[in-house]
DNA sequence: CGCTGTCTTGAATGAATTCAACCCATGTGG
DNA sequence: CCACATGGGTTGAATTCATTCAAGACAGCG
């Protein structure tokens, strides 16, 4: 549960947004520009790695922000008797640690479920933006935004459903984010998460996990094998999460004009 | 648990910043400018007043975005089944239904608590905001990104605490908010909500909240007097909840230039 | 090869829920 | 002005879901 502190290596490749996921989470808003690209692109400093378990910033810590590059990432907050909770799993082109921006110390520790790679964005580049792209940073406020309701299902989720129901509803969101990220994502992923750590996802107890995931796999609803995941029947396992799938507005008529 | 819907009365007395509450979460971040004030109250159209227990807008409906101007609000999701999960209580100056402005639906219900006066924000005034007040914009971002900090304390509370200390939260939470809504507040306030509704909030059952709240009032914690709720021991609460008082990060210097 | 972290399964315990009865304050209509 | 209906709150007893404790299995890694 104690997890080792600090970066591990620093390559000081610059970032690139060609090949950085940095805009996955934008153009699901609107088709941007080559300055907006270009814009968002020079937003990271350099990039840094960090190997699994290791914690990239702590509660308590400098508001940073970030931008994972790849692999997963967890944002947790803990209590004084060691319970933990994780509030958001980031995927690559996540935007990480903006919540605590208005603070003068985070809320949430960044732990890097897998090796990482992302880079520090600097408050004044992200203020630069606003004042330079109106459309970007509406679209950041959206992005904002759709977190909070990302945020207000998982508490519903964990305030109101029992544990089969939050598992299959955790699993789904990960399986659409990721279908996000390449729209021919198969029906199958590594989740890279202990059941401790999914524990800590949904509000319950690793052992409770691992019984509830039998349960699961027992009613063929999925399947598992290591750490892979089988979504083998969609349609019930969004019956039992009880969410709607949510579909954005691409291109608002009312979105600022872009630059 | 069946509420009315629609508008009950509609003055068409113009939205006025002078007497309205709108600013008051905005200059947490930044001393505004006379210009910023005046374009914050322009934000709204008419003034519309909903009755307690009046849906102002249901899951599902055109994903408006509201002005609370007196009363309180509760914003809440439903699954099926018939249960419900409180993921907001809104107090006066609030910017409500925002998180659902990137999708074509809203994904909350918005019901009042109390008598309500409420205007309604069209999106292409917020994004015109963003054009012409890139500070402004910065701080609807930062306030976007407070309430993210608050559902991830909501999700921590409900997801790793027992009821007392889910309540004992929820009851500074509000407290707090009242604070700063006026720094003369005293340790006492109406709370407008049934135990049915606290349930909602905590995750809880409305019999398991009432013997929560005696065991609160018989440890010394607070006191009960119908609706009103006097906080008797605030560094006990504040132990009990689990979190730290955040600081919010006031004219902070890499915020854009006001206009 | 054996350590360690992770996962599984069983049994006992506990927190919260469910069901139910009752109380109380409020408000309404006869 | 009283009778009565209603919604909200309290309290008790039984049940359920999840936790805790504990032991064992398994895989991965040095």
């Amino acid at each position: 549960m104690l997890f080792v502190r600090g970066p591990v290596t620093t390559n000081v490749r610059p970032f690139s947004h060609r090949h950085a996921p940095s805009p996955n989470r934008f153009v699901a808003f609107a088709d941007l520009t080559e300055a907006e690209l270009n814009a968002l692109g020079h937003l990271g400093a350099d990039v840094v790695t960090y190997s699994r378990d290791k914690v990239i910033r702590h509660e308590g810590d400098q508001p940073d922000v970030f931008m994972l590059h790849s692999g997963w990432v967890v944002s947790s907050g803990s209590f004084d008797d060691g319970s933990r909770q994780v509030v958001k799993v980031h995927l690559p082109g996540d935007l990480m640690g903006a919540p605590s921006m208005g603070y003068t110390a985070a809320a949430d520790t960044l732990t890097a479920l897998t090796d990482v790679t992302i880079s520090r964005i600097v408050p004044e580049a992200i203020a630069r933006l606003f004042r330079e792209f109106p459309r970007l940073a509406m679209i950041m406020f959206l992005l904002a935004q759709e977190e909070r309701i990302i945020l207000m299902e998982r508490l519903m989720s964990v305030g109101r459903r029992r544990g089969a129901q939050r598992l299959s509803a955790f699993l789904l969101h990960i399986y659409d984010r990721l279908c996000l990220l390449d729209p021919d994502w198969p029906l199958s992923f590594e989740l890279p998460l202990t059941l401790d750590q999914i524990a800590d996802v949904l509000g319950l107890h690793a052992v409770h996990v691992s019984r509830t995931f039998s349960r699961l796999e027992q009613q063929g609803l999925i399947h598992r094998e290591h750490k892979r995941i089988d979504l083998l029947n969609l349609d019930e396992l969004r019956k039992q999460a009880g969410f709607p799938q949510r579909r954005l507005l691409r291109n608002a008529a009312w979105l600022p004009q872009p630059i």
